[in-house]
RNA sequence: GGAGAGAUGUCCGAGUUGGUUUAAGGAGCACGCCCGGAGAGCGUGUAGGGCUUGAAAACCCUCCUGGGUUCGAAUCCCAGUCUCUCCGCCA
């Protein structure tokens, strides 16, 4: 959510958001709502400056035993007064909310202006994509072959769009997820966090997922939770409504969690295999910080999710995403995209955002300057480190050999216990 | 699910016969003094938001949330949320 403050005096450069993302609130009305509960407000208070006076006055005649009577009326019809302007107050202020939480965030200056993913830029590619000498296969056929993957099972158990692991294949995934979990904790200095896996409205709220995708996420109407679309949820919220030390930033946190989603108006893409399913595994990387350091913590958090692929020795691309392509909350955004030989394409596997203090305005989660002053709103980021199931995906494709079988990454074979290749 | 207790500022914690209590006291933090250094000690300051403004003052709002009673509510009434204790149920 943006400050109506900053609205107010940067109209222009709002309004340019809103179209640089393809969004279409209504920034003018806003505008005018405010003026209008502005003058609402000013006459309000006039009112209760008023009563509060009298008030006082009545209080003083009462313990004279003076008879007040006649000030009493006049404070009712003063009181009535009041009442209505609050009223009327009250719906303009809701109103305002409600439209507010339709403003996206201004994307960061360094951001390419583009209407969608093709106007995304290339900032880096790391590591060789690898050459066989015979025709890579797909996951969903070495998942068959070695039988580690099932997915016909998944569909009769759930439906489509569900897979099913077994054997070396959940090992392999289970091993991916402690390997991670312990780079982020153990090198890289983010506290392992485990969360509940759904989240309430408030929550999906304060990080961007309301009221916007609502559609896109599985809610659980008898208690109204939501199923989380990403462990961001819970772990961002985790400080909602609080006031942080300055010396405790900055936050690092490291989440394992299965993420949800319903994928509604994606159908056709990416139907085959595990690229795009439901339900699927996700470690998170969640920072907290000073708003003077966000960008330089946008770097290191990538570096951080980065790792994870340079360690499993899989070759990757980094792009930032241009306005369009860039998420209602955020400011600016890399997107990490393993190569993976058998479909013959990068996928995206990590997503690192800075929400600046978009977020944290939503949620209320800010910090005392060291320095004195003001409280301050902290600056969020998050980003996958990573996702799980195309991680398997690059894995399996990149690793595979002519017999079908896979080598594990030397990373996890103490993960794998000991195993070097899964036949 | 049943019974009870509670929710106050950055934190802890007073205040519930309605009326200079936005709120005592303490901690923390900031500044200053003291000190060979560290520590301790002493003094001063310190809620958030809105509105306005060059900046401020003034003013308004906020004692979990939302309603209500009243000239006036942290204090009274109703509903809800959350926390704790006990009982029941259960992985």
């Amino acid at each position: 959510m943006l400050d109506l403050k900053f609205i107010r005096e940067n109209v222009e450069k709002v309004k340019e958001a809103v179209k640089n993302k393809n969004e279409k609130t209504d920034v003018e009305l806003i505008l005018s709502l405010d003026e209008k509960r502005r003058s609402l407000l000013s006459e309000a208070n006039e009112l209760k400056h008023q009563r509060n006076v009298v008030t006082e006055k009545i209080a003083q005649m009462k313990k004279a035993k003076q008879d007040a009577k006649e000030e009493i009326e006049r404070m009712r019809k003063v009181s009535d007064q009041i009442d209505s302007l609050d009223k009327e107050l009250k719906e303009v202020e809701e109103k305002i909310a409600s439209l507010l939480l339709t403003v996206p965030n201004v994307p960061h200056s360094s951001v390419p202006i583009g209407f969608d993913e093709d106007l995304n830029v290339v900032v880096k590619t790391w590591g060789e994509v690898p050459k066989f000498d015979f025709e890579p296969r797909p996951h969903w056929e070495l998942g068959q072959i070695l039988g580690i993957l099932d997915l016909p099972k998944a569909a009769k158990v759930t439906g489509t769009g569900f897979l099913v692991l077994t054997g070396k294949g959940a090992k392999l995934q289970r091993a991916l997820i402690n390997f991670m979990l312990d780079l982020h904790s153990n090198k890289q200095g983010y506290k392992e966090i485990l969360p509940p896996f759904m989240a309430n409205r408030q929550s999906m709220t304060g990080t961007g997922q309301l009221p916007k995708l609502e559609e896109d996420m599985y809610l659980c109407e008898k208690d109204d939770l939501f199923l989380i679309p990403t462990a961001e949820v819970p772990v961002t919220n985790l400080h909602r409504d609080e006031v942080l030390k300055a010396e405790e930033l900055p936050i690092y946190y490291t989440a394992y969690t299965a993420c949800f989603r319903r994928e509604a108006g994606a159908y056709g893409k990416d139907t085959r295999g595990m690229i795009r399913v439901h339900q699927f595994d996700k470690v998170e990387l969640v920072k907290f910080v000073k708003p003077e350091t966000s960008y330089e913590e946008l770097e290191s958090l990538v570096k951080d999710a980065e790792e994870v692929f340079q360690l499993l020795k899989l070759p990757y691309r980094v792009r930032v995403l241009c306005t369009g392509d860039l998420s209602f909350a955020a400011a600016k955004c890399y997107d990490i995209e393993a190569w993976a030989a058998g479909v013959g394409k990068y996928l995206e596997v990590s997503s690192c955002s800075n929400f600046e203090d978009f977020q944290a305005r939503r949620m209320g989660i800010r910090f005392r300057p060291k320095e004195g002053g003001k409280l301050q709103y902290v600056h969020t980021l998050n980003g996958s480190g990573v996702a799980l199931p195309r991680t398997m995906i690059a894995l399996l494709e990149n690793y595979q050999t002519k017999q079908g079988t896979i080598i594990v990454p030397e990373a996890l074979r103490t993960y794998m216990g000991g195993l070097e290749e899964i036949k």
